[in-house]
DNA sequence: GCGGCGCATGCAAGCGCTTGCAGTATTCTG
DNA sequence: CAGAATACTGCAAGCGCTTGCATGCGCCGC
């Protein structure tokens, strides 16, 4: 590998030029820039990642902490978080935490105290108190998104209002008799969010005057298996059937679509069906949803870590968190209420 | 964060003991590994990946390249080897290699030559020659998964004999107008795993003596909408209707199961499908498939890795490229064809 | 009893950069 | 036009580790 002396050599100035010709940092003539420039390049010159931090002690690298590596929501935020990283020239380190305790600790006490990032992006993970403590030892940048997190700066949609929304739309239609697949009351603690869901649903009835019927709440696993169980559930269920259905992920609102129609029930004739996320499958089977654009969750997560490291190296302050976009994407699985 | 020059004056010792006694190389009594390694835990030393790449040339990091961060066959090829890097003390640093000729050379002329990483695992990449030299050119391990490459170390399945399985047992089931849905002649450099499971397909057929008919191949792009679209063509057009398809990816396999219920048609009494890949989805729509176990893929190519890295440095012999195993998953999709 | 060997440890020289400080050259200010 | 400010560049001291070499010591074999 080619070292800064030989582009200092080549270009014949000291290694201290090159770095700054190199960095940005520091005065260095436009005619030298250039030289350096053109020697780097012809040499195909790199600076060395571990030489440059440890003398800078900067890492040109994000830490990304993600619950899980293979479900759609997950990945499609990493994807965005990816690539915004890497276009402003930074690395991505990833972590998964998973719910091994022990694995997670590992994470935290060594793996993220190796001073190999600059900072860190948490996705969507219900963080406990220590692992939040451990966090901020780090002395580090951290942004989360998902779940508001008092103690971290935070990059959240409202999910009250994401799901009031959802509810909302289905009650303009006249339905009344409105079911909700969501998160059991006691979960997991990586959810927080369904908690959060299940409260705009209630809120949307209530303000409606609906009351709440524990019967048309069924709890799923966020999976579309999930959602095709528990729709099953609501709609095999004497009695009380209900007309539509708000389900708290797009994956759980295909289950049940997949089940509606596997029970016969046209959909949006005989149910609406209504869900959140904005899953790439939602085109696919023209569900209503509320989109919160998980793409651009994650490029914004990046961006505003990468300005909070140029915030700090400017001395500028930081900015305050700030809330994510959401919207109601209407297509075909949700109708009037015909009487 | 604390340093190991804290670590050695607590523990009574020189830096060098305590490089000695964390790593693991070189001699130390069990007598003062101990107390270095209380020291170290008390005051919560981690070493500084930095200064430990810097000082030994060692990482413990490797990158991972990857074509899409959000569908579901690489993430969960990535998260096997994630989790299989980190058990092993590993960091990951992940590049997404997208179509971008531009985003893409600048990962191979730079990203990649920071001297961040030990190795590289290239994740169902189709690389271009001049990418590939590149890679070589980094004088790192590289594992490559997927497409065989003769100019890498690669781990892949014969995707051949694995379309092979998945047709014959169709043909088992006495089916013989067997349609396909695959990637068409022309496609993008990622993909050549497609062309190899059509090769597998047709001499499967041609081996039963079934001739094979252009009017029974349908192209998609591996995508559960584009299985469906492809289904509908099969199975709307007049004529020949097949009594079975066989799907290059379980995902578009899954667009074909939803196609014909559309239609009207029962699977597997009036239609066998049959996928490949074992998709998480496969058990929901109890679809046949031929599984090729992604979490093991990553996983196996994260050992591999470390493997050859460990051998390197005590210089043993690195071992041959490996191929990976896959097992005919029969769920209820396909069936034996009545008369 | 002595040379030789292997283990345990320390010394100190880097690894390849960045950056504070200092020295010059150049430009600006009044 | 003097004095000050500013731009450009180089020197050299680290950044926090790792590791080759040297040292000291106890033990072995003959």
């Amino acid at each position: 590998m080619v070292s800064i002396d030989e582009v200092a050599r080549r270009a014949g100035v000291s290694t201290a030029t090159v770095s700054r010709a190199l960095s940005g940092r520091g005065h260095v003539s436009d005619a030298t820039r250039e030289r350096v420039e053109t020697a780097a390049k012809s040499l195909g010159y790199v600076v060395s990642s571990s030489a440059s931090s440890l003398a800078s002690g900067r890492t040109r690298n994000i830490g990304v902490l993600v619950p899980f590596l293979d479900r759609w929501f997950f990945s499609t935020v990493l994807s965005g978080t990816a690539s915004a990283l890497m276009r402003r020239g930074y690395d991505i380190t990833l972590y998964n935490l998973t719910a091994d305790r022990e694995q997670r600790r590992s994470i935290f006490e060594t793996f993220l105290r190796r001073q190999r990032v600059d900072g860190v992006i948490a996705i969507s993970i219900e963080l406990g108190d220590e692992e939040t403590e451990r966090l901020r030892e780090l002395g580090l940048p951290v942004i989360a998104i998902g779940g508001p997190n008092p103690r971290l700066s935070t990059l959240t949609v409202d999910d009250v209002a994401v799901a009031r929304l959802a509810t909302e739309h289905l009650i303009a239609l006249g339905h009344r008799d409105i079911a909700h697949i969501g998160a059991s009351p006691e979960f997991d603690i990586d959810f927080h969010i369904p908690t959060r869901r299940r409260l705009g649903f209630e809120q949307a009835l209530a303000d409606a005057g609906i009351p709440a019927r524990p019967s048309l709440f069924e709890p799923a696993d966020f999976t579309i298996e999930g959602g095709f169980r528990a729709a099953k559930q609501l709609l095999g269920r004497p009695g009380e059937r209900p007309t539509a259905i708000f389900a708290a992920s797009d994956e759980m609102a295909i289950g049940a679509l997949l089940a509606a129609r596997e029970l016969g029930y046209r959909v949006p004739e005989d149910l609406s069906v209504v869900g959140i996320d904005g899953h790439e499958l939602g085109e696919f089977f023209r569900l209503t949803t509320v989109d919160q654009f998980p793409l651009g969750q994650g490029e914004r997560a990046a961006d505003a870590i990468l300005d909070e490291l140029e915030a700090k190296d400017a001395g500028t302050s930081r900015e305050e968190p700030r809330h994510l976009p959401y919207e109601l994407i209407v297509r075909g699985t949700t109708a009037r209420l015909e009487h």
